[in-house]
RNA sequence: AGGCCCGUAGCUCAGUUGGUCCAGAGCGCUUCCUUGACACGGAAGAGGUCGAUGGUUCGAAUCCAUUCGGGCCUACCA
């Protein structure tokens, strides 16, 4: 076997193998012809924003991905981990205009067509950046399958959905209030407004009531908007106002008579009870609007800025106006009122700039026929949601949705496929440019300017990556996806659309029978929900909890945690604080703690290949068998095979965190401190044949280890498991053989206790030698009064383990507790003394036993409190209560043997 | 306004359906050890009445209520 350097340097080993499973293509994923019968399992990348580059999110949401991935591929499920990039509309063309601007560039100079072309170039440029990344990180997808939103194929999937759609009847056109983002200058969703909760005022304007002396106040946060009021609203049971109803007033500064309406969009309890109605720019007064008839006014333009109908006040800003507008209303005396008011302000998901509602003509989508099949997936059952409150999430957000609005006034992206006609202004939607107006037969058509919703697409991914709307092998096979793992941040912008159109779309769509069978799913009614099962992980926070932000400067680059610990290192770290419904606090303390580990690793590996290289060059995993030799065989064995249960029970929870720790501690904890160390005698032996087969069990169990490690540190496995097999080994890369299964009938239970024992004894002589201060390098010699026969006879089949692990001469067994000076530790099982003629500290010992004897004294206080209690003997379950009384009884005869003791060394 | 989550050792977090994993891990800290895999190491330690109060129970860090503190999401009340 090779040597490897003494050590751990994990940037080139990371490197070369990084570079060698893309190289390789390992990964990658023929299609199955049918007759497949092994399991399937296929997870979609959600796909990272072109503009993006690595953030912790990322590399978190890619490790619990990769080690998924990894695992079910090692288990012999065909696996599939599809990755892709989204082109982000909005986020990518800010990216391309930003660039512009520095060359002193505009988008509208430039044009539609030539700006477009630059988006693609940049695309070019740039847009890899962060799947190098990823392939830095090791993750084990298919890149040959790799995919852009963009794509060809998938902007022709894009339209066929958008079509059907419409022919459905279920995308509609019309003028409403949306939300609009002046910076921005286009509409945008429900869901990439962000609420602010801000200290505002609440501003009361009078309008004198035409033909009385009287005036109707009014309440409202944004008095500009008042401009273009086309009426007032009371409420028909408001008795103030019954006086008033079919009245008009004039509206002040604009001098222009509006009805006052009866309308339950104003409520008696709040403010005067009369409220202002502005249909233009307000979605409520929008409605009340509809109901009577009233005329939409707009003030603003699409920068927000006062328009013509605002009259003097034309070309102001919305906030200069508002200035203007208060003083106006002051001089004149409408203005009656300021109150401070908390609102909540919408912002602009991208850029953070106040969002107005805006009557606009925009694309829809009517939600409801989609939701409520999305809502029966998951209430069903055939989508299982973990951690399962964001099931009930999920749940109340699709019961409570509104309508979709999908188009974006933005030049990157999909256009929607509808044209209108120059002659009559028809709309035609359809697959491909028609030549020709299907109602006047004019054939001056022009595409409609407007693109689709980023997440119109995204949400289409499941199945458009898999060659839909075409009838494929991809999708037989692939689809529905295994899992989705995701984060809750996008839990409705994505999720939930994927599921909704998945549904939609795959009506009727039958998984390959056999496959879905194997795959574990053959009980799932439903083939066309996108995923069978959802993973929501929670968000990557600063050490200090702060969500991490560009603007913060608080961001951690996972790059530079890479550079300084190692890939493996920061993947261990990011599974271990993986615990579900959490937001994990990034911490390099933790990191570091995990280089640590995967250093021991290695110099556990060195210290293997020192010995194979010694004992029997050549020997690989391959060609030995475990053979129980020796109670540390037995016991490790069983160990490792807990350890395997333990890990893929973990894994099938999602339980990164448990997975990751489970393999630490028997790495570390158990493998290296006390096997390595129990073995070396018989790896030193003069008798090859012992070395020999204490080799392989090494050998045997360290492959083993490697295997069941490689999902979480890919790296570091790969490198040593190459290098046990110098170049020969059965398989490409370890990713590619399998995992570790074991069976609870596998645990020997008794060696575990008897090792236990054990490792007990050892370290309680340590803990003596400790305390009597014996020079390390001194072996000392011990007395040892064990009660049971049985527990004697393993002691002293492995008194050599004893003598060496706590460096003891002899041990010498007597019949009873030794007595002496005082340098002895009892347990139930046994009683030790170290011979040693040096001094007690007196004090410190009777300050420890005495301690001790108050925690005995208080357990068995408690324990005979519960044993004398007879409710309890009645109702606890019976194992409660026999446990209870062996601890007891233990407690007991230490306690006895602690205050004879005290007795002894005559503490005070 | 409604809903959710968190508050356990100095720090970052584990603690499965309430009982012997009522207290754990990593880092940090103390003492000792440069013994041929590893000082990114080894050995032995110190350290918390599990935010507060009340309740359910034979028994609660673990369930319920209230309260304080921190965070998040959803919401068209002028």
């Amino acid at each position: 076997m090779p040597e490897l350097s003494k050590s751990y340097e994990p940037g080139a080993i990371e490197a070369r193998w990084a570079e060698f499973w893309v190289r390789e293509k390992l990964f990658s994923v023929p299609t199955p012809p049918p007759g497949e019968t092994r399991p399937v399992f296929t997870l979609l990348l959600p796909p990272p924003n072109v503009t993006g580059s690595l953030h912790m999110g990322h590399m978190f949401e890619q490790t619990q991905m990769d080690i998924m991935v990894r695992w079910h591929r090692m288990r012999g499920f065909v696996t599939l981990w599809l990755p892709g990039t989204d082109h982000a509309g909005i986020a990518t063309q800010l990216m391309v205009e930003r660039q512009l601007s520095k060359e002193g560039k505009k988008r509208r100079e430039l044009g539609r067509e030539k700006f477009i072309e630059r988006v693609w170039e940049w695309k070019r440029q740039y847009g890899s950046a962060i799947t190098d990344q990823m392939k830095r990180l090791g993750a084990s997808v298919d890149w040959d399958r790799e995919y852009f939103t963009m794509d060809e194929n998938l902007s022709r999937a894009v339209r066929e959905v958008f079509v059907r759609l419409y022919e459905e009847g279920l995308i509609y056109r019309g003028k409403y209030i949306v939300n609009w983002c002046p910076r921005c200058e286009t509409a945008i969703s429900d869901l990439e407004v962000k609420h602010e909760e801000v200290a505002g005022k609440l501003w009361e304007i009078r309008y004198p009531v035409i033909g009385t002396k009287e005036f109707i106040t009014v309440a409202t946060t944004r008095p500009e908007t008042m401009l273009g009021d086309t009426a007032v609203a009371v409420n028909e049971k408001d008795e103030r106002y019954k006086h008033l109803h079919g009245k008009k007033v004039l509206l002040p500064l604009m001098n222009r008579e509006i009805p006052i309406i009866t309308d339950e969009l104003a409520q008696p309890e709040f403010g005067t009870g009369a409220v202002k109605v502005t249909p233009a720019h307000d979605p409520n007064d929008f409605a009340a609007g509809k109901r009577h008839n009233l005329p939409q006014i707009a003030v603003m333009d699409e920068h927000a800025r006062m328009n013509q109908n605002a009259g003097p006040y034309a070309n102001l800003d919305r906030y200069e106006a508002r200035k203007l507008v208060l003083a106006d209303l002051q001089e004149q005396g409408f203005l009656v009122g300021e109150k401070n008011h908390t609102l909540a302000l919408g912002k602009c998901d991208r850029c953070g700039t106040v969002v107005e509602p805006r009557l606009s003509e925009q694309w829809f989508i009517k939600i409801k026929p989609l939701a409520d099949r999305a809502r029966e997936a998951v209430e069903g059952g055939e989508i299982t949601i973990v951690p399962d409150n964001y099931r009930q999430i999920y749940l109340n957000w699709m019961t409570n949705i509104y309508d979709w609005c999908i188009s974006r006034q933005l030049w990157w992206g999909h256009r929607i496929p509808a044209w209108s006609c120059e002659g009559c202004k028809e709309v035609i939607v359809a697959r491909e440019a028609p030549a020709r107006c299907g109602k006047c037969g004019g054939s001056k058509l022009e595409q409609v300017s407007d693109v689709l919703d980023t997440w119109f697409s995204s949400g289409l991914l499941p199945f458009t990556t898999l060659g839909w709307p075409e009838k494929t092998r991809d999708l037989d096979v692939f689809y529905p996806n295994m899992l989705m793992i995701t984060g809750f941040d996008i839990l409705f912008f994505w999720l939930a659309r994927m599921i909704m159109f998945g549904c939609h779309f795959m009506q009727g769509h039958k998984q390959d029978a056999a496959i879905k069978r194997a795959s574990g799913e053959g009980d799932k009614k439903d083939d066309s929900v996108p995923f069978r099962h959802v993973y929501i992980h929670a968000l990557v926070r600063d050490a200090d909890r702060q969500k991490m932000s560009k603007t913060k400067g608080n961001v951690v680059d996972p790059l530079d945690i890479i550079r300084r610990f190692g890939t493996d290192a920061t993947r261990f770290t990011l599974a271990a604080m993986a615990a579900p419904g959490t937001d994990i606090a990034f911490s390099e303390s933790r990191t570091e703690g995990y280089r640590a580990f995967a250093n021991k690793i290695w110099n556990a590996a060195r210290f293997m290949f020192m010995n194979v290289e010694r004992v029997e060059p050549g020997l690989t995993p391959d060609k030995v068998q475990f053979t129980e030799q020796s109670l540390e065989d037995r016991w490790i064995h069983s160990r490792f095979r807990g350890t395997t249960l333990a890990v893929n029970s973990a894994l099938s929870n999602y339980r990164f965190d448990h997975a990751a720790l489970s393999i630490y501690d028997f790495f570390w904890g158990e493998f290296c401190d006390w096997y390595l160390e129990l073995i070396k005698p018989r790896l030193a032996s003069e008798n090859r044949a012992t070395a020999a087969m204490a080799c392989a069990n090494l050998v045997y169990l360290f492959d083993a280890a490697l295997r069941l490690l490689h999902p979480v540190m890919p790296f570091i496995t790969e490198e040593i498991w190459q290098a046990i097999y110098e170049g020969k080994a059965p398989q490409k890369s370890v990713a590619l053989v399998g995992y570790p299964q074991a069976d609870q009938k596998q645990i020997d239970l008794a060696a575990e206790t008897e090792m236990a024992i054990l490792q007990d004894l050892i370290v309680s002589v340590r803990n003596l030698r400790a305390e009597l201060k014996v020079e390390p390098k001194e072996k000392v010699p011990i007395q040892l009064f064990v009660h049971e026969p049985a527990i004697r006879t393993v002691i002293e089949q492995n008194r050599n383990a004893v003598e060496r692990l706590a460096n003891v001469e002899a041990i010498v067994f007597v019949d009873q507790t030794p007595a002496g000076k005082g340098a002895g530790r009892s347990t139930a099982r046994f009683d030790v003394h170290v011979i040693y003629e040096a001094k007690i500290d007196l004090t410190a010992e009777c300050e420890r036993l005495k301690k001790e004897l108050e925690k005995l004294e208080k357990g068995i206080a408690s324990g005979q409190r519960q044993l004398s209690n007879e409710q309890f003997l009645a109702k606890a379950p019976q194992s409660v209560v026999e446990n209870l009384r062996k601890q007891q009884l233990e407690l007991a005869i230490l306690r006895e043997k602690t205050e004879g003791k005290l007795k002894e060394l005559s503490c005070v």
